[in-house]
DNA sequence: TATCATTACTATCGATTTGATAGTAATTAA
DNA sequence: TTAATTACTATCAAATCGATAGTAATGATA
């Protein structure tokens, strides 16, 4: 039930882009530098993230990315689902017809409470709040690696 | 983020055997076909469930499994942590030591919230509790089968 | 004691997934 | 026209996963 490098990577990409919101788009290079990620590999990772409008990409030379929405208005939930697929814990939750069981099965519906929970939780915590707990945890230092 | 077959097939093998709970023990042979799951591979899986002393075995000509508490006393965090590894959804949340971005790591952070309401939930919900819902899901009918 | 049914253990295998890299195309500011 | 950037496609090695196979140990019973 492990979270894969991608949505890691991904959550931590969607926060170094709120650290610039309302500023002028950021080239991918930089957060690769800054997080240390390879830049061909986040390149990958913000293609879906851009597909579902949580990014705004600009192409040629000086372009770049930049959040399309509030960081306020961006949730965990969001990013967890584009990138890991989904936030269920088994397939039969979100595809009750892959499994024939389901009708019978009690652990089916636990793992659909969890899931909710999971999903609730994942709601409810925004980038925003994201990027405030990175600065009390470091303060403003860290934030100028990009 | 998904579970395991492995974690899946332990639950509903822990459920068969809550179901036979103060009886004599029950032969793998009967809940894999029971469970229509391979008896093989359910006999790799009950090991650990055996060696933290969630199952006792008896070995030979009329051996068998047993729960070795009382269904009520099994959460199911306890299932999930000895056959998924644990259940949080990063290993720095529970081996910090692994990732030198801890200190400094938000969505660390967030992780550790998440997976915390995560072993929140999997705690409330006991093996008794699944058996009832069982019940209440398909009637006596499907339990006769083991 | 011999037999047979059961649990215990170890090794292995094929398929899939994962994390990552490489190369090329498209776009655009200067 | 050039250089810098995003967009797309293909590929690869390694790890993981689900499952099977074979053998050893145990113990009831005839």
């Amino acid at each position: 039930m492990k979270l894969s490098t991608r949505t890691r990577y991904g959550v931590r990409l969607m926060a170094a882009l709120a650290l610039n919101y309302g500023q002028s788009p950021v080239f991918l290079k930089n957060i690769a530098k800054g997080e240390n990620i390879s830049e061909k590999y986040l390149s990958l990772i913000i293609i879906p993230l851009r597909r579902i409008g949580l990014v705004n990409s600009i192409r040629g030379a000086h372009g770049g990315y930049s959040l399309a929405k509030d960081p306020s208005q961006i949730t965990m939930k969001e990013i967890v689902d584009v990138l890991e697929g989904d936030c269920s814990l088994v397939d039969c939750v979100k595809n009750p017809s892959t499994c024939p069981r389901v009708p019978i099965c009690a652990s089916h519906d636990i793992w659909a409470i969890i899931g909710g929970k999971i999903s609730e939780t994942l709601s409810s915590i925004t980038l925003d709040m994201l990027v405030k707990m990175n600065q009390e945890k470091v303060g403003n230092a860290m934030m100028l690696n990009i």
